[in-house]
DNA sequence: CAGTGAGCGAGCTTCCGCTTGACTT
């Protein structure tokens, strides 16, 4: 009996049916020793030298491998193929150390595959090795770096502002860009500007019936682009071109292809499920283990958009029969993975099969996976073709010669956008994104230049420069990714974190920070600047590649980081102030004295009212946000409440005299 | 599907990354 040890049980069962009797397949369900919760578990008198214990939960099923070793032939450690894995891999020989199988000393062997196939298993079977320790030492010592940050940090902030706070290299970087933004928005000033809109038409002179209406931009006066600052000047420009000679001038055509998106990732995944289906990275997640326990989808925490041979294969025949020669690729479509950091263990996320959901509605599991499904087979579909047509037109008025743009798209070939467009998406959930200037484009009718023209209709519209958007978790799970902060199995976790501790919340799907959120990170920015600087962990990476490589050691990486960071960490323990969190007023007058502002506080339950004087003052009432809906029962205001169990659902001011509630958000 | 709560200061909190259930707060 041969013992193979993998990460997740999904992949055990798998493996189980390729390989049939005569091997025993375990799933370790990830780490299974770690540093102490409750300790601090590096000693950093001594090159670091970390106290792993057996994780949390994890002691029976290390048990459960210690016997099954005992009673193996062979052992096999069979986890992913990148840092964590190998790491795992360690430990998982760390707990089988000194142990005997069948009376004689137990040997193990690494083996490592990036394809769940039958093939490329019995290939790594053939080909076992020994466990990498520049691999293991990396993942060390990025896991000790991060204990060094997390768990000095936190306790600085319990001293220095409150209790239960917590920092990290990834939480604090997170936190950072919503404040961040949030300043930016705050200093923004909105500038006026004006367009010009101009309806024209082809004229044609006598009774002929009307040729179709065009929508042209004013770009251009007297060869120089066009600014307008204010209404005195669009109108001057407006009486003008009334009365201005139209006329066609340059007629610009070209062609261009548009690829299709590269297959899901786990960061492309949620962000695309957050911004079609307005679901949280939270739940993406969820949803998306259920159809992996399934064996619907492949593996969903990957950060590679590589595909198997085999699915591009099966997936080429498939267009091939359901839409025709004409959306097939000459060959096909290869997707180079993005991110510098990416460990690549695992496949892109697709389906496994095809021939499924292909007509699925409703439910959360089908929506999600009809999303994946058409992201997949879109990808290996030809590219789209779309000719855009830009017209110049030359308007003469009495002291100025004007030039206005107009712009048509028409597509020649829809190609892969026949599956996975966006605009042909109706659950398409509006994002707060800056989609100004996106003018929808529109056919144009056909036109010479030289043509003369009559204006229908102008149209001078007021606009003002909008600030940046705030994040969503669409656009911060891109931010991180970005940056190489954090990893497929932490973006939701980390959105979790900075929520539960108070530093960000989320109105309307955008992320807002708190007065503690601010506190939190001015304080550790001022002190700790390097360690949350944006750069941080692509250097922090750099570094472990070159353990990872052999070039370096991985001791005298972390030392060189400790050393100063402790010397700063005493320092600032001694001389910081201690940092007082502003409460956030309503800009009410108490209700009770009559002399305190009312204030928001945060109480075991959440938010509440009370008076600015307390303890002199002991008025409280309920925090209750209004949702700018009416009730339909009693046209009382529509109120945001949470149950008992914390659960959010709408509900009538004038409860309990009535008992209008619902779990759903009110539409109009 | 519903009305609480802070302060004081004992003993507690906390990181990132890998993987899923076991459960009543």
């Amino acid at each position: 009996m041969n013992l193979i040890i993998v990460e997740s049980p999904t992949k055990s069962k798998t493996l189980s049916k390729f390989l049939g009797e005569g091997y025993k397949i375990l799933a370790s369900m990830g780490h299974i020793r770690d540093l102490p919760e409750r300790k601090f578990g590096v000693d950093t008198k001594a090159d670091f030298v970390p106290d792993y214990v057996i994780s949390k939960g994890k002691e029976e099923k290390v048990k459960e491998i210690q016997e099954a070793a005992k009673k193996a032939d062979k052992i096999y450690l069979a986890t992913d193929p990148d840092r964590e894995g190998e790491a795992i891999a360690y430990h998982l020989s760390a707990i089988m150390q000194g142990q005997k199988s069948k009376g004689k000393s137990q040997k193990y062997e690494r083996i490592t595959f990036h394809e769940i196939t039958k093939q490329a298993i019995e290939e790594a079977l053939k080909k076992p090795g020994s466990i990498n320790m520049d691999l293991v030492n990396a993942q060390q010592a990025r896991r000790i770096l991060d204990r060094i940050v997390g768990y000095k940090l936190s306790p600085l902030l319990w001293y220095k502002i409150r209790k239960g706070l917590s920092a990290g290299r990834v939480q604090t970087v997170a936190v950072r860009l919503i404040v961040e933004r949030e300043r930016e928005i705050e200093k923004f000033v909105p500038k006026e500007y004006w367009q010009i809109f101009a309806q024209l038409r082809k004229f044609l002179g006598g009774k002929m019936p009307d040729s179709p209406v065009f929508t042209a931009i004013l770009t251009k006066k007297n060869g120089n682009k066009i600014e307008i600052e204010n209404q005195i000047q669009a109108e001057e420009i407006v009486e003008e071109l009334k009365k201005a000679d139209y006329e066609v001038g340059e007629v610009e055509k070209k062609e261009s292809r548009r690829s299709p998106p590269a297959p899901f990732t786990t960061s492309t995944l949620q962000q695309t499920a957050s911004n079609r289906l307005g679901w949280s990275a939270k739940k993406t997640m969820q949803v998306a283990q259920g159809l992996y326990e399934q064996g619907l989808i492949t593996y969903h925490r990957t950060d590679s958009t590589n595909l198997a041979l085999e699915a591009i294969n099966f997936c080429r025949e498939f267009i091939k029969k359901e839409f025709g020669e004409n959306y097939l690729p000459e060959s096909p479509r290869v997707y180079k993975t993005k991110a510098k950091v990416a460990q690549e263990a695992h496949e892109a996320i697709r389906p496994t099969n095809l021939e499924m959901g292909k007509e699925m509605g409703g439910g959360d599991g089908e929506r999600l996976f009809e999303l994946i499904w058409k992201r997949f087979v879109a990808c290996q579909m030809k590219e789209a073709l779309v000719e855009e047509t830009i017209i110049d037109i030359n308007a003469v008025g009495q002291q100025n010669i004007f030039v206005l743009e107009a712009r048509g798209e028409a597509e020649k070939f829809n190609g892969w956008k026949i599956l996975y467009d966006k605009a042909k998406n109706n659950e398409e959930i509006e994002n707060n994104g800056n989609k100004e200037g996106e003018e929808p484009l529109e056919l144009l009718p056909p036109l010479l230049k030289g043509d003369a023209l009559e204006l229908e209709k102008i149209d001078p519209q007021q606009k003002f420069t909008q600030p940046p958007a705030r994040f969503n978790e669409a656009s911060l799970i891109k931010a991180l990714e970005d940056l190489g902060i954090g990893r497929p199995s932490t973006y939701a976790p980390t959105i979790s974190t900075i929520l539960d501790r108070m530093y960000v919340e989320k109105k309307e799907k955008n992320f807002f920070p708190t007065n503690l959120g601010f506190a939190v990170n001015d304080f550790l920015l001022e002190y700790f600047p390097d360690i949350f600087d944006y750069q941080f962990t692509a250097n922090l990476e750099d570094d472990l590649d070159e353990i990872a490589n052999g070039q370096k050691q991985w001791v005298p990486v972390i030392r060189e980081f400790f050393d100063p960071f402790n010397k700063k960490l005493n320092s600032v323990s001694k001389v910081a102030e201690r940092v007082a969190v502003e409460t956030e007023t309503t800009g009410e007058t108490c209700p009770t004295c009559k002399e305190g502002q009312v204030v928001i506080r945060v109480g075991r339950f959440g938010k509440f009212l009370s008076c600015s004087r307390f303890p002199k003052c002991k008025y409280t009432a309920p925090y209750i946000p209004k949702t700018g809906f009416k009730c339909p029962k009693c046209g009382g205001d529509v109120v945001h409440k949470k149950t008992k169990k914390g659960k959010g659902f709408y509900g009538c001011s004038n409860y309990p005299k009535c008992d209008w509630a619902s779990w759903r958000k009110p539409t109009k």
